[in-house]
DNA sequence: CCTCTTTTGAGAGCTACTCTCATTTCATGA
DNA sequence: TCATGAAATGAGAGTAGCTCTCAAAAGAGG
């Protein structure tokens, strides 16, 4: 998931020897990103220019577009998706996929919050609060979505572009993205792990029956 | 469903005479619309600027702001949102929710299609190929999933605040705005509310097994 | 040490969007 | 019908995100 955990780079795991190129692109990038998060713990958001943000990080406006697209990115760029994917095909394949998500987002949400929690609530918080990040972070979602689609499909042998697939995907996507905002929005006091659990369960027990006639009596 | 249909702005029941002042106002509003939606035709989003969209309009590019907050807003603002709420309680209090929506959007996407197909299509196209419009209309899917959050609290006497409830809602919407996705990518030929159904079914019986082990072998 | 390639910085330029203020246009009551 | 108040508009200046180009600087390789 994108936004809902770290946003770490994960080494790979055949790192034969990065040049001194690799290392420097590496370090700027992580400059600009720190910069980044200081400055807007400091001054908000919209108060921070991109002209700072460059400033800080000791290196012109016109890399900071070089190695982020646009200022939101700088906040939301993460590699989570590929470390999503891989880990939930590393699931067992008669494994329902709503159970895999269960296992995966748990240990993802448990390792990336114990890493960088301040970051993690900084960018949850300024989804909620800032509306053009959290326009790009929908947006990402539809990638996730994209990615989980294709692990259904393995698993199904259906089609990944088959509306039901799709749909189904993105209902979860969705459902997922609520859960880290309803976090955020609780101050992240409760365990995100437990929400991620219980909305899970919504969608597998609970969807059809949640609003039925008489199912749940004020 | 806010792009998923029409953009029509619903006559209130009680039309007491609107003055001349606000005569004017929508004709200036439609006029910046239709302006827009000719010159997108012609040279597509981006080459588009909101000065010429003024200027075609008849307006200044002032006002043209004034109308409408963003470039996105003048292709997907619309009022459907509280025509969608109105429906949906107007349906039996005892009627599954899916059900009802299943009512109300067959009965909405017909209706909107038949009075604008082109501008329908328009903005479902600009939807999956601009990346601004998609942001936009992404986000004003969380307006629209808190009104389902509060027809869904009215029907099960929940909080509307409840993870449940918010994660069941936009579970739904991320669902339904797939469907329009996949509808648009596939060239507008099926028929939507076809599509619709599919894909409320899906949430409410293909949910929990869709992807189970042996659910559907090949 | 020299050359080739990649990365960077400087700067100009476009456009979406905001804000202010003077002017025009409508509504209202005498 | 006209005067007064309120609302809508236009003009213009300003901010900032983002793009593009080109020349200078910095690593890589022989």
């Amino acid at each position: 998931m994108n936004a809902m955990t770290a946003a770490r780079t994960p080494r790979p795991a055949s790192a034969p020897r990065p040049g001194l190129r690799e290392r420097k692109k590496l370090k700027t990038r992580l400059a600009i990103r720190e910069a980044t998060y200081r400055l807007i713990r400091e001054q908000g958001y919209d108060a921070t220019t991109v002209e700072q943000i460059a400033e800080a990080a000791e290196v012109s406006p016109s890399t900071v577009f070089r190695y982020f697209t646009t200022k939101e990115d700088i906040v939301l760029t993460d590699e989570f998706d590929p470390v999503l994917e891989r880990e939930l095909r590393q699931r067992p394949a008669d494994e329902p996929i709503v159970e895999s998500l269960r296992r995966v987002l748990r240990h993802a949400v448990a390792f990336g919050f114990a890493d960088e929690p301040e970051e993690a609530i900084l960018r949850t918080r300024l989804m909620i609060e800032v509306p053009a990040v959290r326009s790009r972070m929908l947006e990402s979602m539809s990638v996730t979505g994209g990615i989980l689609c294709r692990v259904i499909a393995e698993r199904t042998g259906k089609d990944p572009g088959d509306l039901e697939v799709r749909t189904f995907a993105m209902g979860l996507i969705g459902a997922l993205t609520e859960t880290t905002a309803y976090w955020a929005e609780h101050g992240h006091k409760e365990d995100l792990a437990e929400l991620v659990d219980r909305t899970l369960t919504v969608l597998t027990t609970g969807f059809s029956g949640a609003s039925g006639p008489g199912s749940m009596p004020s």
